[in-house]
DNA sequence: AGAATCTTGGAACGATCGTTCCGAGATGAG
DNA sequence: CTCATCTCGGAACGATCGTTCCAAGATTCT
């Protein structure tokens, strides 16, 4: 039997989603991956191939670790509107503090990247909206039948709109945007998709 | 008096808006820049200085040639909800088609780029956004003014909704989100600040 | 025409890029 | 204990990175 790895390469992934999230694949070489996970390049390479294999797969760990629990979450929650509302409470708040403030959504930012059309990299974009919509649409189902919406709104794209607007919060998170303002901004979507009424403006 | 350029600077700096706004800064090199000017290094370090001066004065024309106008018509029109209505046909519409189908938006690439800290790129990411959000608000006085939306309704918060909501459109259309799925979701937000009623689901 | 001054093309710089390779060390089966 | 097999550290690869430099060419003023 061969020698086996002396490393955990699940904890080497979570090092690399790291440097990948906060800076982005493009400006992340190979060498700040080894100096971040302390293994060399042979066993970098022996295990994860090449450098855009690493990335790809590093994003699909972001997805399965950071995204899909909230949206599982999201998607069991049966309280309807104030379940979003929780889901955009806690986005704000990892968005705009702790340890991974200011660093957006991984998946937002590879939207913007350069290798967005990498055939692997587009199917995770694409099942992470998914996701992120399906699990809108199951909390507005439940809305729904909370009659916390009107019953004339389309579910379909009124998720849409949900996931679009967090792709915003990530993206203006990025640059600084104060989480007050984005609580506020959010709070005024769920308010228009009940149907008002609307609380008085602060003065 | 010595020599002068031979060449318009303009030109040039509209070649590397299409190089960086479609591929990043990070994955543009200046061998790139070189090849689609024509001109050479020289030329382009006296004129530009470094490659990252060079970017954010491509950043800062792309605003001024590209978001402006069309941030100024739509704060012009008068016509309330339809002119927001308008303002993301166009902008779907040019997301999805034509010569720059898939890029998405500059402005919002740079969010999720890497240089998101440097002071002279976050000034024009917050400039962008000021004035995109200003150009809302403008249009939803407008919208207030002939009571196309509810009285209580948040102006500021539902600028900002809206505009957070321009940004999801561009990220998603760089991953070749469907033009007619984007325009159901702007539509779906513009009936809901409306405060409904809603049109009747599509069979 | 001649001098002064800037631009331009192209070679060249060191640094860093992603990737490969090899000898040495570690591991488990027989 | 030995052998086969994999891992690991580190040197090294060619390519490309952003940037600099210089001689030659172009332009305008006197």
């Amino acid at each position: 039997m061969p020698d086996v790895k002396h490393f955990d390469p699940d904890a080497v992934l979570d090092r690399a989603v790291a440097l990948f999230w906060e800076r982005g694949a493009a400006t992340t070489g190979i060498a700040d991956v080894v100096e971040a996970t302390g293994l060399s390049r042979s066993s970098l390479y022996a295990t994860f191939g090449s450098k855009q294999e690493l990335y790809v797969t590093a994003l699909r760990r972001y997805v399965d670790e950071q995204s899909r629990p909230v949206f599982r979450r999201l998607a069991d929650d049966g309280r309807g509107l104030p379940a979003i509302a929780a889901f955009f409470e806690r986005l704000v708040r990892s968005r705009c503090s702790g340890e991974h403030a200011r660093w957006g959504c991984m998946v937002s930012n590879a939207h913007a990247g350069p290798d967005r059309d990498d055939l692997d990299v587009r199917q995770v974009l694409d099942t992470h909206h998914d996701g992120l919509r399906q699990a809108m649409h199951a909390a507005l189902q439940a809305a729904r039948a909370r009659s916390q919406v009107p019953v004339g709104l389309d579910l379909d794209s009124a998720a849409d709109l949900l996931a679009l607007l967090a792709y915003g919060v990530n993206l203006r998170s990025r640059a600084g945007a104060a989480a007050a303002d984005l609580l506020a901004t959010t709070t005024t979507a769920l308010h228009a998709l009940s149907g008002g009424p609307y609380p008085a403006t602060s003065p």
